[in-house]
RNA sequence: GCGAGGGUAGCCAAGCCCGGCCAAAGGCGCCGGACUUAAGAUCCGGUCCCGCAGGGGUCCGUGGGUUCAAAUCCCAUCCCUCGCACCA
């Protein structure tokens, strides 16, 4: 009987019977652990979300069919800010942020008024989250599951940082961060009404004298100062005279606000106005003593407020230069040039404004030209040899260091852009932060066992290697502290949080333990306990020993771990510190094998994001889709690492195909008998199931479906065709069907599971055996066979369609014997552009003289047109073109529904007999 | 700007490493036909241009080059995506 394909009711069975089935204890065979990057539970899933956790579903189901042990756990990361800050929001009735959580996620009003509470933003969406993930058919083990601020879960970070700090990984130091004063605090870029790609800019202080008092001018090009001619000051502005960690300054008031929060002590004494600074001057060790000029370009919310002119090299000096000259003032000053870069002469800010035609300082183009003097001389400019002649990307650095260690002079933090505004409307700040804790990620030692270690993993895609490679070049410091959010104290100055990405790095460790620490009081879990799971040393005392060595073992049947998954823009800092804190706290046998890399996802062409409210949730999709369409759909239209685009066209036509393959599979349950062409099937099934199993090896689920998926419904179409009239099919479709449903069992659980009972097999598909391709039924003869017929019908069938004659017969002619000679000279001739030449050599073609010169171009051209892998096959072993095609004779006239007789070409007087070749009949329609 | 990846027919996408299998797999969409009272589903066929014989022409972001031969190799150029940090 042929089953109704109740979608909802299989679901809804299948979450039943595998709530525990995933559950995985070590066991005495091969295991397979896989993780991916946890989720943050601050809002609902999406499809985006959704492939995330389908593609390393596929792989944990394959390989667990494949016979092996296998490990897939989840847990939850709740460290950090945002369901605080989501929190706050939501208690103090922000709008935008309630009508997401109310009408987008759709949370109940009585579970939104609790989320005043942080923690229940985590406690509801952890359980959505687990809730659709079984939905999703997800093969977890939930037993493992935990979140980041379990108290067990803080003793193992404390025992990691612990380790990280006595090693020397973890040190002290000072870092500018961005800083709202309003707040009190620190914020983020998330935090941020505008500026959110603010960067942070180090400028140098250069400080001048003017008798007792210090003018300090911020530059990001400190080796300029050579070429220093004056100073500027803005005449519209007042400056402010105030003593600086003891030294009188002249600055802009707005310079000293921003530096009392940089680490200074600053009392202002007076405001000067901008006009008596005018025409003084003042004096460096590297310029000597220059003028302070009037310009109105200068800003006093900028730098200093006060600016160093080099007019041989800022275009902007330059200007402001030329237009005071012009006026006939300061026309003594010329500019002083300090370094050469090609494509320009000796003054390049001269030359450029000039080229540009710029009329003066307000001109809107000076921006660019700034910039682009800027990258010239940075890039390819060297400094003169009187200043040392090195190229300016060193000698920068070299003069910064002369500057602070013989002249004074200190650094000072910018933004790069000016509106730095912080959720709370005041203005962003940089602020020093001191007793930071840092990560030392630079330590060139522990790049390089990073480096060792990457070049020791598979990573997939290949392409990704390159970018791994560059990240870990390129690590700086990371500060790994902050001062609020949910986290776990730094054991040692418990004033600071480790900070969420910095607690979330050797965590799949943990997942295989995770379910015996649930049982274990955290005060018990000293860092000895985690000294002997992990590291198999020393002897505690708070839990006993027969426990202890029961989750080592665990620990180590699991660890490493063979294969991370994690999309793509976390290679820079999540999926690379993994590496560097396994490399500091594991042996070399347990470091991680691999790293599977995903694309992004996009909602019918746009980035999909929670935040512009552009996504598809995950639970709406299932419950319109079924979730094996969701699945199929999902790892089905790319490959992991590509982008996949989510449109609702596409996914219901996915959920037509699962409809197809449930109805091939029904029908085929009555299927019996035997058909000539069943051997042809049965061989084909071979290659599908080595060829999606390769794939699948690669993590090429897209590849994998098609091949599992498509390809196997190609053949079947095929198959159909050549059964004689009325048949439907033989009893080798029982069996083709019985290996398909598992080969698609890893990406279309439900429905396989539902089928696998059909057919009567028992135990969950979920655990069948993964076919593997039986050598004794591939027989190259005979798909060489229909191969040939195939190709003979699409020629008969593009002629027909040529012709405007409605076919009365058909003749087919096969190629006499001497040019199956030809065929195998020329297919085997290794320089096939010479094989007209190659043929003719021999006696036996001279003698047929242009027939034989006209035949051996054809075959060429057909030997270069065909597969080389059909080639091959041809010359191995050749068919007998003629028994083919009349064992297929009914099979013809059936298609073409006119009579078809076969002939031998050579014993036809029709003139088209002669265009007979191997492999491609002469074909006459009347 | 810097680093990484990518641009293939209406759309998604394979092919590119290893040059001739390539007018370019597969899927989707669209068009036509069969079935049906009809719609849907399903099945068959078509889907760059030309062609009354299985063929020819043009084509793989753009412009050059190498080669008997280029989607594939080299150079230049434009465009897109991701990352550029203390944040999940």
């Amino acid at each position: 009987m042929l089953s109704a394909f109740d979608v909802e009711h299989i679901e809804k069975e299948c979450v039943k019977r595998w709530e525990h089935a995933f559950e995985a204890d070590p066991a005495d065979k091969e295991k397979f652990y896989l993780t991916v990057a946890y989720p943050y539970p601050s809002g609902a899933m999406h499809v985006g979300h959704g492939r995330t956790y389908i593609v390393p579903d596929v792989i944990a189901r394959y390989q667990r069919m494949r016979g092996k042990q296998v490990l897939f756990p989840m847990a939850f990361h709740v460290t950090g800010t945002p369901v605080i800050g989501i929190s706050k929001r939501i208690a103090n009735g922000d709008k935008k942020t309630i009508r997401l959580y109310r009408d987008l996620y759709k949370v109940p009003q009585d579970v939104l008024d609790r989320f005043v509470d942080p923690m229940e933003i985590v406690r509801y969406f952890s359980e959505e989250y687990r809730r659709v993930m079984q939905q999703l058919g997800l093969s977890i083990d939930w037993r493992r599951r935990f979140i980041t601020v379990d108290p067990q879960y803080s003793r193992f970070i404390e025992w990691q940082y612990r380790h990280l700090h006595e090693k020397g990984h973890v040190v002290k130091g000072a870092h500018p961060v961005k800083y709202c004063p309003q707040c009190e605090n620190s914020v983020g870029d998330h935090d941020l009404l505008e500026g959110d790609k603010a960067e942070i800019l180090r400028f140098t202080l250069v400080m001048f004298r003017w008798g007792d008092v210090l003018i300090p001018t911020a530059t990001l090009r400190p080796e300029t100062t050579y070429g220093v001619t004056n100073l500027w000051v803005n005449p519209g502005t007042t400056y402010v005279r105030a003593a600086i960690d003891g030294q009188e300054w002249i600055i802009s008031p707005e310079a000293a606000e921003k530096v009392r929060l940089q680490d200074h002590d600053v009392c202002v004494i007076e405001e000067i106005p901008g006009t008596a600074l005018v025409d003084q001057s003042v004096s460096h060790p590297l310029c000597g003593e220059v003028p302070i000029l009037p310009a109105c370009f200068v800003d006093p919310d900028m730098g200093t407020g006060i600016v160093m002119s080099v007019p041989a090299h800022a275009p902007f000096d330059y200007i402001a230069l030329r237009d005071l000259q012009e006026q006939g003032r300061y026309t003594a000053i010329r500019p002083i040039p300090l370094i050469r870069v090609e494509g320009y002469g000796e003054f390049p800010a001269m030359e450029a404004v000039e080229r540009a035609g710029i009329r003066d300082q307000t001109d809107p183009a000076m921006e660019t030209l700034t910039q682009e003097i800027y990258s010239a001389e940075f890039s390819r400019g060297r400094l003169l040899e009187r200043y040392g002649g090195k190229p300016v990307s060193e000698a920068r650095d070299d003069v910064a260091a002369l500057l602070t260690e013989k002249y004074g002079s200190t650094v000072m933090y910018e933004f790069d852009i000016r509106q730095v505004i912080c959720r709370c409307g005041g203005r962003v700040f940089v602020k020093i932060l001191h007793d930071q804790w840092f990560l030392r990620y630079s330590d060139p030692v522990w790049k390089d066992e990073v480096r060792l270690q990457l070049g020791r993993m598979a990573l997939v895609p290949p392409e990704v290697r390159t970018e791994f490679e560059r990240t870990v070049d390129w690590l700086k410091d990371w500060a790994c502290t902050r001062r609020v959010g949910l986290g776990t104290g730094l054991p040692w100055d418990p004033d600071w949080i480790v900070e969420p990405l910095s607690d979330s790095t050797i965590y799949m460790a943990y997942y295989t333990i995770a379910h015996h620490l649930q049982e274990i009081s955290p005060e018990k879990l000293t860092p000895e306990v985690f000294d002997y799971i992990f590291l198999g040393e020393g002897s505690p005392e708070t839990v006993d020993r027969e426990t202890l060595d029961r989750i080592r073992d665990e620990f180590l049947y699991w660890y490493p771990y063979d294969f991370r998954f994690s999309a793509k823009d976390l290679i820079s800092n999540h999926l690379t510190f993994q590496l560097f804190h396994h490399c500091a706290i594991f042996p070399t046998a347990l470091q991680p094998k691999g790293m599977v890399v995903f694309g992004m996802g996009l909602l019918d062409g746009a980035k999909m994001s929670s935040s512009k409210g552009n996504v598809f949730l995950l639970e709406d999709a299932l419950r319109e889709f079924g979730a094996d369409t969701v699945r199929m759909f999902l790892v089905g239209s790319a490959e992991p690492w590509q982008d996949f685009d989510w449109r609702k066209e596409l996914v219901s036509s996915t959920k037509k195909q699962i409809e197809r393959f449930w109805n091939t599979v029904q029908e085929a349950r009555q299927a019996e008998g035997s058909y000539d062409i069943d051997a042809w099937l049965a061989s084909r099934l071979q290659h599908r199931i080595a060829s999606t199993t390769a794939a699948l090896d690669l993590f090429q689920t897209r590849q994998a479906l098609q091949e599992a998926f498509f390809g196997i419904e190609s053949d079947l179409k095929w198959y159909r065709r050549r059964l004689p009239q009325g048949a439907t099919g033989g009893a080798v479709l029982q069996d083709l069907c019985r290996v398909w449903i598992r080969l698609l069992a890893p990406f279309i659980p439900f429905t396989c599971e539902a089928l696998w009972d059909a057919v009567g097999e028992p135990g969950l598909v979920s655990f069948a055996r993964w076919p593997v391709a039986d050598m004794r039924l591939v027989d190259p003869a005979i798909e060489l066979a229909e191969e040939f017929l195939s190709r003979t019908v699409d020629d008969i069938e593009s002629i027909v369609k040529l012709i405007p004659m409605e076919p009365s017969s058909i003749d087919l002619f096969v190629a006499p014997h001497w040019k199956r000679r030809v065929f195998e000279i020329v297919a085997s001739s290794s320089e096939r552009m010479q094989a007209v030449r190659e043929v003719m050599k021999s006696e036996e073609m001279r003698k047929r003289g242009r027939e034989a010169v006209e035949a051996a171009k054809q075959i060429t051209r057909l030997v270069l047109r065909l597969p080389p892998r059909l080639v091959e096959q041809l010359l191995a072993s050749p068919i007998d073109e003629l028994a083919v095609l009349e064992s297929a004779r009914t099979f013809l006239e059936r298609e073409f529904g006119v009579p078809v007789t076969i002939h031998r070409a050579e014993e036809s007087p029709h003139p088209k007999a002669s265009g007979a070749l191997p492999f491609k009949p002469a074909i006459v329609i009347e």
